[in-house]
RNA sequence: GGACCCUUAGCUCAGUUGGUUAGAGCGUUUCCUUGACAUGGAAAAGGUCGCUGGUUCGAGUCCAGUAGGGUCCACCA
């Protein structure tokens, strides 16, 4: 066997592993009868992206679930995959395009379509790639792209089913126009922002008063030449006698009425508002109302056009809002400008002001919203955190048709074809469902020069909600069957950011439920059982992570400096669930540390002996039923944390046993059984019992160098080469298997090492306030009773070794040697160095200190009837024995402070 | 305007149905290159759990209010 390292090396062992697993098929997830199946789909990366904080912590947690499924004996499986990105992918590829000073005009749809193609063929994989990095164990055979041909189909296959079940409209709205992007985006891609503006109070000249003026206030004059009426309320005195009259609209001078409409706040202003139907989604709805007419003064990219008027048209709109406020200035109509704070919406994307515009799109009438609001409701489907559920009911509550078309290249192109010579803007409902008009397939007409394709595509959003069970085969019944539909729908667990709640696990839900097994139960239609929602990463100062700020470490350099794992289990210590998670490269580098300190003691297991020791539980002493016992326990504690999704907690509790019990402590006292022949093979054994357990329950965490020790310690024998054949034990299991081998864990006896414990902190603690931390020669005596007295005994050569004693004798002891009180008696250190008593005396006191308080606060609840009364016996026990020991303790200490002069 | 989250040690955070003396990592101080590990070991300092009330024998934990920070939703020009 060769030795192992004087430290952990990853680098090395991540290339190794990764391609044994690979070559193993270790990832690969089919279905098998009799065993229960655990499957995730990957929430699928932008196709141009590169791995961040987020995608790692996501991905990170998608293989520990998946990982620990495989060591429970289930049949696991991970699909990867990614996602075309509409405007994210087309944008990219234009601003490339940009350098050789072309649009994507310049090519056309075809040519430019091929670029993105070589774009995505180019740099496409590049995430996964680093997903293999990170440990990811996905089945890759199963990767999918949004883009690819069974992928499209279905997508427009839903789409024109959609369209048969009269879920699909084609409809003239006020959209959120992009001028960046040159398209239209649903609700959810709009960011509303405060932004810092100025509020321009203007006058409109009442036409049969001249002299007499309406005010207004707008953030937006050079939308006034759209203004096609002012409103005011119809119950506001100040203007009862105006509805029904005209006003002049002061730029692109014109007539216009002033209605009355509920819709105006009177509080506000002056309490009259212009109306601009094609530019506010509040005015459109007005217009309608009152029948207003429409004028639209901006272009697609943002610019004025012709009906803003000769001195506007071609600016854009800032700087015509600027040209605006001096015409009104001018004409003398601009009554007064005030800074002014109001909410702008912003692309998501491109991050700038979006426009409302009304235009015609594609919208979808969201099916099976009240079946979506029942899983969650009742839990077919849970969410975690909870809470998350609210947010996600309140959305469905107030949900709004969705609009799928985008004016982009990019995407899946909606398969709609119009008569040649049509005017498809208008085209009446029954129309747009008139075959001889508007052919609707995923094919297209058998005639295709006889019609003319819609140019829009489909929103993003509108292909990835459809992932879950796209990727698993639907709707070509053989691949189904080939990718195991029927066993691995539904998927057992999402993990993904509250982000995206609105944008994909909703419409995931209600695509599931309307798409997948008709006729059947809800919970055999939902798209996932769990919903994980991770927190967000932020920085050091809070701040989200962004390009921008450049405050976003790369994780692939993070992974070449603290390696894979130490990534890993740095990240997800300071994830707690539902919590947004400040990052701090400290904790990566506390995740290194640990997987050096696994390194090590499994070095130190591997030095010790050979393999294949076994439990004799005739050498069983205090020290190996309390490892036991918290190995046990810890256990238990693994099992709770994955069912209820607490990742961090998890962690902690692997850190805490690992480093502190078995490190610290056990390993420590294995010392001096090691020493001993006769205690040696128990003690290798135990070991050997613990690390195997501990290594399959940090494997799903750390997987690279948990499964090169699992090798190096001779675990992987017996037909179980890598760890993923490898069974985790629960508790329960470990303790029966225990029991087969003639073995009990005998509480009492674990718990009686708290005490040896403490006397040893005693002892180091008595020679570290001298500055003899590190002498070995140093003689105690203990006073201790009997039993006391038996177990320092049971437990000498250890003692001697952890306190780092030349001897633990019985007795009293003088007064002048420092003394501490123990729970196995008084201990006093033969110091040779002369004793400090004033400092003795002070170290003593505050002890006292502490006691009398604890005495005095437990008296008190004993001596407090009620307590008496209502408290569990437990409780009560437990404070008896409490103030007994110290009580005990206090008197004790008061004797050494006496007798100290 | 509505909903939700956070406030605990110098910093970043745990603290599971209320129950012994509130924990961790980092940082700080002192000592230690002892034959797994200095990516380490030992010891120690450090908190009236934002504030005010209430419920209870008992509150960091439950309730009400309040201050500060954050997130999401919402058509106030």
């Amino acid at each position: 066997m060769p030795e192992i390292t004087t430290s952990y090396e990853p680098a090395q062992v991540e290339r190794t592993w990764y391609a044994a697993w690979m070559a193993a098929g270790a990832f690969e997830g089919k279905p098998s009868a009799g065993r229960q199946g655990y499957s995730i789909v990957i929430p699928p990366p932008n196709v141009t992206g590169v791995l961040h904080m987020g995608h790692l912590l996501n991905n990170t947690l998608q293989d520990i679930l998946i990982r620990r499924a495989r060591l429970e004996g289930k049949e696991a499986m991970w699909i990867p995959g990614t996602d075309h990105a509409g405007i994210a992918t087309q944008t990219v590829v234009e601003r490339e395009l940009r350098k050789s000073k072309l649009t994507r005009r310049d090519l056309g749809r075809e040519k430019f379509l091929e670029r993105v193609w070589s774009w995505r063929q180019e740099k496409g994989d590049t995430i996964l790639e680093q997903l293999r990095r990170l440990g990811a164990s996905c089945d890759w055979s199963r990767t999918r792209f949004t883009m690819d041909p069974g992928y499209s189909q279905a997508v427009i296959g839903v789409f024109v089913e959609l369209f048969r079940r009269g879920h699909i409209y084609r409809g003239k709205r006020l959209v959120n126009w992009c001028p960046a992007s040159l398209t239209a985006l649903s609700d959810e891609e709009v960011i509303i922002k405060p932004v810092n503006g100025t509020l321009f109070h203007v006058r409109y000249e009442i036409t049969d008063r001249p002299g007499q003026y309406v005010q207004v206030a707008t953030t937006r004059p050079e939308t006034i030449p759209g203004d096609v009426a002012l409103a005011v309320h119809p119950e506001d005195p100040r203007y009862a006698g105006l509805v029904g009259k005209t006003v002049w609209r002061p730029l692109n001078r014109a007539p216009i009425p002033i209605v009355a409409d509920t819709a105006v706040d009177r509080e506000f202003g002056s309490g009259a508002l212009k109306i601009t139907p094609a530019h506010d989604k509040v005015d459109f709805e007005v217009g309608l109302r009152h029948r207003l007419p429409v004028i639209d003064v901006l272009n697609a990219d943002g610019t004025l056009n012709a009906d803003a008027g000769p001195e506007l048209a071609g600016m854009e709109r800032f700087a015509g809002r600027k040209k605006a406020a001096e015409l009104l200035q001018a004409s003398g109509n601009l009554v007064k400008e005030e800074p002014y704070t109001n909410n702008v919406g912003f692309s998501e994307r491109a991050d700038v002001p979006i426009e409302p515009r009304l235009t015609w799109q594609w919208w979808l009438k969201y099916p099976r919203v009240e079946e979506a609001k029942t899983a969650v409701r009742d839990g077919q489907i849970a969410f975690y955190p909870e809470r998350w559920s609210k947010v996600y009911l309140h959305w469905l509550e107030n949900i709004q048709d969705w609009c799928i078309s985008r004016q982009l290249w990019w995407g899946h192109r909606i398969p709609v074809w119009y008569r040649k010579g049509l005017d498809r803007d208008r085209l009446s409902p029954d129309e747009l469902r008139d075959p001889t008009k508007v052919h609707v397939s995923p094919a297209g007409p058998g005639d295709p020069e006889n019609w003319e394709q819609e140019e829009d595509v489909l929103d993003t959003w509108a292909s990835s909600w459809l992932w879950p069970f796209v990727t698993l085969g639907w709707p070509d019944a053989a691949a189904m069957d080939k990718q195991g539909f029927d066993y691995f729908y539904p998927t057992t667990t999402l993990v993904t950011g509250p982000d995206i709640i609105f944008f994909w696990v909703a419409r995931m839900i209600m695509a599931g439920l309307e798409f997948t097994r008709p006729g059947e139960p809800l919970e055999r239609r939902i798209p996932f059982r769990n919903v994980y929602f991770t927190g967000i990463i932020r920085d050091a100062q809070g701040r989200k992570m962004s390009k921008s700020l450049g405050n976003s470490p790369d994780p692939i350099e993070l992974i070449g400096k603290y390696g894979a794992d130490g990534l890993r289990f740095g990240i997800i210590s300071i994830a707690p669930q539902g919590q947004d998670i400040r990052f701090q490269e400290e904790r990566i580098e506390g995740g290194k540390n640990f997987c050096n300190k696994l390194w090590n003691a499994c070095r130190f297991r591997q030095m010790s002996g050979p393999a294949g020791a076994k439990l004799e539980f005739g050498h069983f002493d205090a020290d190996d039923h309390a490892i036991l016992h918290r190995l046990v326990r810890v256990t238990a504690e693994l099992e709770r944390c994955f069912r209820e999704f607490e990742f961090s907690a998890a962690v902690q509790a692997l850190y805490t046993f690992f480093w502190n019990d078995f490190c610290d402590w056990y390993v420590e006292v294995s010392k001096a059984k090691l020493a001993n022949e006769a205690t040696r093979g128990n003690c290798l054994a135990v070991q050997d019992f613990v690390l195997r357990q501990t290594l399959l329950q940090l494997h799903p965490f750390i997987p690279f160098i948990t499964e090169e020790l699992w090798k190096q310690l001779g675990f992987g024998a017996e037909g179980m080469l890598l760890m993923r054949d490898g069974r985790v034990q629960t508790a329960a299991q470990l303790e029966a298997g225990l029991r087969e081998a003639g073995i009990v864990i005998d509480q009492t006896s674990a718990d009686s090492i708290e005490a040896v414990k403490a006397f040893v902190s005693q002892a180091r603690a008595l020679k570290a306030e001298r500055g003899l931390g590190s002498r070995r020669d140093v003689k105690f005596v203990a006073a201790a009773g009997e039993a006391a007295w038996a177990t320092l005994q049971a437990h000498h050569a250890k003692l001697l070794r952890m306190a780092g004693a030349t001897a633990i004798d019985r007795g009293e002891g003088s007064d002048a040697m420092p003394a501490a009180v123990t729970p196995l008696g008084v201990l006093r250190m033969d110091a040779s160095a002369a004793i400090d008593l004033g400092a003795e005396r002070a170290r003593l006191t505050k002890e006292r200190e502490k006691l009398a308080q604890h005495v005095a606060g437990t008296q008190a609840r004993l001596g407090n009837s009620s307590f008496v009364d209502k408290a569990p016996p437990a409780v009560l026990e437990g404070a008896r024995r409490q103030l007994a020991d110290l009580q005990t303790k206090l008197a004790e200490t008061d004797r050494l402070l006496q007798n100290l002069k």
